[in-house]
DNA sequence: CTGAAAGCGCTAACAC
DNA sequence: GTGTTAGCGCTTTCAG
């Protein structure tokens, strides 16, 4: 094995001494930027990888001003939806030659400043986000910094320069209800996360609405039950259990996120209630787990690993202007936690 | 991707400036390195935040050739067992002023040497891998180029110089093993995942035979099942189909990880044997699935997270020598996939 | 086609 | 206490 020095540390200056030439050129071949003769190039090449070097990206970034780093901020790293998300953006990471970095979610107020200072300080190219992770002015302080800002789901009104990406869960959550109705459901119950606050007119809540109206179903405001205190089974467990004590006659709950519906459906064999005879459940985003609960989840699949990728490739995007910006489409995938209404 | 010069951000020159005073000083006040009179220091903090200004990391890790970097590598992003880790060692990051960095394991060599090659070129200061992602080689040539590597689970013999953690599978699988002989289970079944290999004393398949033979009930060759093919429920769900057709006897079955657990699971629904009268069935991870199963699945659970925490901080441990290297201590989870034995 | 030289923003000797 | 200066490794005019 060769020796960690020269094996490690060769610099340009290095390549250029044994290849006989100046750093200059061997910038230039490396980069295939500018002419160089077909001789000399070889020697550069030969000479790199004799002492297998490898170009120093801290310094390369300092001379021209870009990383080639983008950040993935999402909520809560550990809820098992956004693995997949991370992993497209990583995919699509890979192929643009980018490197990815992490950030856990700011809870608080404080937190946020200290991720914003970091992405700041570090000069990451651009920051890619689920959900409005960060407050409107931290968004607006990246955007000022040249960091470009891609948002999937990013509500109400993303600041302008953000490039959102959104999910059409117009046609998704019309799917979902006119799936229900055509199982003869007609008393729909929501579980509503209320993170997704005033519900503009791309969130889940309001297009959930929107499709119970086209239906000629308006949704009684006593058929909403409010999940407040994050993302967890355990939250939509006990909001369930209320709502299900409160309107008995709901014969189909849809939820939020599966995580909620998760909830919904211990809520419902904690009650005696089984799914999907006496209660439907539908959930949204399909993660993992939904396949292995009992029954198996019906779900609108949100295809979170192709939502990455495609927010990479938006961030990356020169021009944002004439492009119209990409749609994430939803789909349902049925599965045992829904059924005919009873009669 | 466009340079952020346009918007060029204030520099130590620009405090300074504001300041009345050198680079230097400015340098000094920021980091509080070297004496400076608290009068001056005063009007540097005012003319550093008047400006808004920002370390640039770029530069002074060029500088000073360290990122204050670290990578997480682990074998599939989509894997949920991996949120959690990676949220422990952002966790722990953070705190220690650290930026994460995340990457695909690699697939093939070829996606190997690619990863070795980023990672090298951006300078990170350490990577930390759960499962052996990278090849011995791979793995040297960061050792070499005085990258720190910490590593979980990483079988068999880490090359010298991997700051590795172990998990305490002996005392884990003990209590696995005296669980099910408890409820009178003795002929118990163990469905391998052939990845960890040449099975090391501390592996996951090692220890639990060894545990089965201090309770006086030696493993059966047959009682083995081998899945192959990645981790994934239909590949632990096929092996298990043919290990219940070829072995009726089994009364339980240990899963190497909660995937393929979750696999056996509707590998026993499947051909009508009920969990845990039938078949009692045990996985290891406790991913987030695990109690969402019908019945929910007992297993032994590894604090993944704090597991990404100790990875760090074991990682940035100046000298290891005199130090015990950490252990994972896992832990039985009891729920509804194991039972009494049928007599 | 090739090279010399000027920095990118920061830190660390080394003066004063 | 504070400033001057010399780079870290790279890209990029500007000359030859």
């Amino acid at each position: 094995m060769r020796t960690t020095k020269e094996y490690t540390k060769a610099t340009m200056e290095d390549v250029g001494r044994r290849a006989g030439v100046s750093v200059t050129t061997v910038s230039r071949v490396l980069n295939s930027s500018g002419r160089v003769s077909s001789a000399t190039a070889e020697r550069v090449w030969q000479a790199a990888d004799a002492l297998g070097y490898q170009i120093n990206h801290i310094a390369k970034s300092l001379r021209v001003g870009a990383t080639h780093v983008v950040a993935v901020i999402v909520g809560d790293l550990g809820n098992p939806f956004y693995a997949d998300f991370i992993k497209g953006v990583e995919l699509a990471a890979q192929s643009a030659q980018l490197s990815v970095s992490i950030c856990a979610g700011a809870q608080d107020d404080e937190g946020a400043r200290r991720q914003v200072q970091m992405l700041l300080s570090k000069r990451v190219d651009g920051v890619i986000m689920w959900g409005w992770c960060l407050g409107p002015d931290y968004i607006e302080r990246l955007l000022a910094a040249g960091i470009r800002v891609a948002g999937i789901e990013v509500q109400p009104n993303p600041p302008t320069g953000v490039r959102s990406l959104t999910i059409d869960f117009r046609s998704g959550m019309r799917d979902v209800v006119a799936h229900l109705v055509s199982l003869g459901h007609r008393r729909i119950g929501y579980l509503w996360d209320r993170h997704d606050q005033p519900a503009t007119p791309e969130s889940r809540f309001f297009c959930f609405r929107e499709a119970m109206r086209e239906h000629g179903l308006p949704l009684q405001e006593e058929w909403i039950a409010v999940a407040t205190g994050g993302q967890r089974p355990e939250i939509g467990q006990s909001a369930a259990l209320d709502l299900f004590g409160r309107v008995p006659e709901l014969t189909a709950l849809v939820c939020h996120n599966d995580l909620l519906a998760l909830g919904a459906l211990q809520a419902a064999k904690q009650t005696g209630m089984t799914v999907p005879d006496r209660i439907a459940i539908v959930g949204v985003d399909d993660i993992f787990t939904a396949r292995f609960t009992e029954p198996p989840l019906t779900t609108l699949a949100l295809p979170r690993s192709e939502a990455g990728s495609m927010a990479l490739r938006w961030l990356l995007e020169s021009q944002t202007e004439n492009l119209p910006p990409p749609q994430i489409v939803p789909r349902l995938i049925v599965r045992g936690s829904t059924g005919p209404a009873i009669a």
